[in-house]
RNA sequence: GCCCGGGUGGUGAAACGGUAGACACAGGGGACUUAAAAUCCCUGGCCGCUCGCCGGCAUGCGGGUUCGAGUCCCGCCCCGGGUACCA
């Protein structure tokens, strides 16, 4: 082989780093550690999609890098295998999801072992495996002795037709996704973890990360904690007290009127018998409604006077009782106070119905709209003159000491709903008796595996196909007392919330994971997906981390130390891609025609790993000629020859490696691919015009190209004269001698315009650098316009004459 | 509405407050070739002219700070993502 040629160099090289098993890793105190992950791919049958090699490379690159500073790497991958599109193959070919799913799984491997990644598949796990998800079922154990774990009535999809529960995705416009069948709201029996009870420390501990600043907040915002009180009113004429949550207990005095939500459930003895058809007829018709017509669709708040009135504790006032659907339930107390002066929402409301607006704040006009900012308190008796957040306080204390209400903390954050109506979950280890005792796994019976069934069809009750396998179902227990196993599965985060432990230790069969792994490995350094998983995934893995703390299993408060979301890929034509627009490019194809490492290369050419882009056929062509041209600085093409020379390197010749070393490594560390790919092509341009080959500079070269395109990188130093890989090679250093130039380009400005370039040596003085300005002809002519006022000189840059008259 | 991003050539993009457009794609010209591909070299924001080491205009728009602003500050416009009657 002459020409370079990826079909013959990759192969070569993948299956020298699998037979020499190159990237395997084990604990070793003596170098320090980096623990970078990938977010774990659910393998789909349409294979590895084009996004996903993105984040890979961005974390391969950095893994070898890493490992060339004397870092212990631990880089590995796996399969985030539960998932419903496995279950309805199933359910249409009786196809065993196992089966599905582990063709799935060979696929995925194999298009990401063409890449060339350095993972350590060893440690490969996949969560549909009983020696994984036995652990699975481990950790839910923890919660549920932890007190984390409960079940409650909770709301589902139901479909009659199709005789199942759907998950949101399969519920379109109401209707079932499959059939188009009617969907409601039916209340099943459910397991709920509490991650609500870790609400303050999911956001606390959000400080310490260093995570991008947006995605911190959308955690921040999905808790939503919110500071304010409670407080009670009596119901006028009725043994009743209605709590509201509020955050603006300083409007106290403002209240004109109160809202409770439909299903409050005081509505129904408050309300009074004139206003009663009316009530229950609006009672039943936003019954009807999500939360999310009642919320986001309904532009118009609506509500009915129930006939009842309330008694303001701060002053006695009478204030009608009204019920609106924009007050949700399950939010907060399910009512509020209506301060319509200085809430928007109260103020359209009162304007709707004629309802008295009161200032009680100033700094606006209340008659003309909601003033929310702050002011001074009025008309609000013993904290008037107050501002907002002293009144706040004062108020609240106020309310303490007479106990009529107080400080108060709500969240948006809902418990966790962790149970579906699926086969292919995991299942819950555990046993409802006959008395309603739950009788928990022992840690010896783990796992509990999914039986076999014959038919993956629902149920037809609701239940999960595991309901029909009577004789897995049923279950007498040794001293003879009878109960039904759980026929609820988990959910998919269920597998993806600590795959993170098991790599550390992933073919430990004794325990989940070992302390000494995890106090060497722990926490992530690196974590890199999309943004897809900002909320949901990243919080419920902190969330088990956290109770994992808690029981002394890891010693962080933290998994993830450093995330970064890699942007989308976008097709050619700048469209999102998909399959029905056939813009979806197919890795593939890509590394037939160009090779796994221009395509490497590409991914990381595009752009900042943190935008979105398009995808260009004829930008992987442009870095594909990179790498040509780079391999013929190293090989003749006709003769097959090396080129390099034990010549000694000219200083430009070194100068122009120690450069492109500094950059590089610069690059690297701050994760900016693209320009270190430049500062490479840089290096290769300079040298594909000139005849030294010096072996000094072509072996940096090689080094710093091995990250990113690590096959032609092997098969280069190979062809240098190295016996061995090359991914333990130290990395190559700059130094700041070779780096320096003998002359600098300086620019020369007049009143901030550039009217010439001089080039000037390196350590030029100040006057020097001045007076060869002022001889420039073109300078000259603009300094004779007027008097120089000012000269600024910036060494190594410029020199800039402020010239004033003319 | 609110919260995050982001607006720079024909395109993807670079740019410690210091020569805007590195690097690459597409384009134009040339060399090599019988020819083409491949390769190599040159060119390349827009406008103007006296064609230069020329001048003017240029980083979404309008102001400001500065000797100097793509970069900092203020006010707008547009695009992308997230999110909401959350009391």
């Amino acid at each position: 082989m002459s020409k370079y040629e990826p079909a013959v160099v990759e192969p070569k090289w993948q299956q020298y780093w699998e037979e020499n098993k190159t990237f395997k890793v084990g604990m070793d105190t003596s170098k320090p550690k980096f623990y970078c992950l990938d977010m774990f791919p659910y393998p789909s049958g349409a294979g590895l999609h084009v996004g996903h090699p993105e984040g890979y490379t961005a974390t391969d690159i950095l893994c070898r890098y890493k490992r060339a500073r004397g870092f212990n790497v631990l880089h590995p991958m796996g399969w985030d295998a539960f998932g419903l599109p496995a279950e309805q193959y199933a359910i249409q070919h009786g196809t065993h999801p196992s089966l599905t799913t582990q063709a799935n799984i060979k696929n995925f491997r194999r298009q990401i072992k063409a890449l060339g990644f350095s993972y350590d598949w060893d440690r490969e796990v996949d969560t549909t495996d009983p020696g994984y998800y036995k652990w699975t079922q481990w950790i839910f154990l923890q919660l549920y002795k932890k007190g984390l774990a409960y079940i409650a009535e909770v709301p589902v999809n139901w479909c009659q037709e199709l005789g199942t529960v759907l998950a949101n995705e399969e519920v379109i416009d109401g209707k079932s996704e499959r059939g188009g069948f009617p969907v409601v709201r039916k209340p099943m029996r459910q397991w709920m973890l509490r991650i609500t009870a870790y609400a303050d420390r999911l956001l606390e501990d959000l400080e310490g990360l260093d995570w991008p600043e947006g995605i911190k907040e959308m955690q921040r915002n999905w808790i939503g904690r919110s500071l304010g009180a409670e407080v009670d009113f009596q119901v006028d004429g009725h043994d009743a007290v209605i709590t509201v949550f509020t955050t603006r207990p300083d409007t106290l005095f403002g209240a004109t009127y109160m809202v409770l939500a439909p299903e409050h459930a005081l509505v129904a003895r408050i309300t009074t018998p004139a206003q009663s058809a009316e009530v229950s007829a609006y009672v039943e018709g936003s019954s009807r409604k999500s939360d999310f017509e009642r919320t986001e669709m309904a532009k118009d708040k609506t509500g009915i006077f129930t006939g009842a009135y309330a008694v303001n504790p701060v002053n006695g006032a009478k204030i009608p009782v009204y019920i609106g659907d924009y007050v949700l339930g399950g939010y907060g107390t399910g009512a509020i106070m209506a301060v319509p002066g200085h809430d928007e929402r109260d103020w359209a409301f009162a304007k709707k119905y004629g309802l008295p607006i009161l200032e009680v704040i100033t700094g606006g006009d209340v008659q003309k709209a909601a003033h929310t900012g702050d002011g001074e308190l009025v008309n609000s008796g013993l904290i008037d003159g107050l501002r907002v957040k002293e009144a706040k306080e004062r108020i609240v204390a106020w309310l303490e000491e007479r106990k009529q209400g107080k400080g108060a903390v709500n969240y948006r954050l809902r418990d966790w709903l962790f149970s579906r109506q699926r086969y292919w979950g995991e299942p819950f280890p555990l046993i409802h008796l006959e008395d309603g005792e739950i009788i928990l796994a022992d840690e010896a019976e783990l796992p509990v595996r999914l039986p076999d069934v014959e038919t993956y069809k629902p149920s037809g009750t609701g239940e999960s196909p595991l309901a029909t396998i009577t004789d897995w179902v049923n279950v007498t227990l040794p001293d003879g007392r009878k109960g039904r196993r759980e026929t609820n599965t988990m959910p998919q985060w269920a597998g993806s919330c600590w795959y993170y432990l098991r790599y550390i230790d992933a073919r430990n069969d004794e325990a989940p994971w070992s302390a000494e792994a995890e106090k060497y490995w722990l926490p992530v350094d690196l974590y890199v997906g999309g943004a897809e998983h900002a909320v949901l995934h990243l919080l419920y893995s902190r969330f088990w981390h956290k109770v994992l703390y808690d029981i002394g299993r890891v010693s962080t408060k933290e998994p993830f130390q450093r995330l970064v979301n890699q942007g989308l890929i976008l097709g050619e034509d700048g469209a999102k891609m998909s399959k029905s627009l056939g813009n979806v490019v197919n890795p593939d194809d890509v590394i037939a025609r160009y090779g796994a490492d221009a395509m490497r290369l590409f991914e990381m050419f595009m752009g900042p790993l943190e935008a979105t882009k398009p995808w260009s056929t004829t930008g992987v062509d442009g870095v594909r000629r990179f790498l040509d041209r780079a391999w013929r600085l190293y090989v003749h093409e006709e003769t097959d020859a090396l080129l390099v020379t034990d010549a000694e390197a000219s200083p430009e010749a070194l100068r122009a490696l120690h450069k492109c070393i500094r950059k590089v490594s610069d690059d690297l560390d701050a994760m900016r691919f693209n320009t270190a790919i430049s500062a490479m092509m840089e290096l290769v341009n300079f040298l594909t015009p000139r005849a030294e080959r010096p072996k000094v500079v072509m072996e940096g070269l090689a080094l710093l190209l091995a990250p990113f395109a690590p096959h032609v990188a092997e098969e280069l130093w190979q062809r240098l004269g190295h016996g061995e890989t090359l991914a333990y090679v130290a990395w190559p250093v700059w130094d700041a001698e070779r780096v320096k130039d003998d002359t600098v380009t300086y620019a020369i400005q007049v009143n901030g315009k550039l009217r010439g370039q001089l080039d000037l040596p390196a350590d030029v003085t100040q006057e020097a650098a001045i007076a060869a300005a002022r001889e420039i002809p073109n300078v000259a002519k603009f300094l004779a316009e007027g008097e120089v006022k000012k000269t600024v000189f910036v060494k190594g840059r410029l020199v800039s004459f402020v010239v004033a008259g003319a």
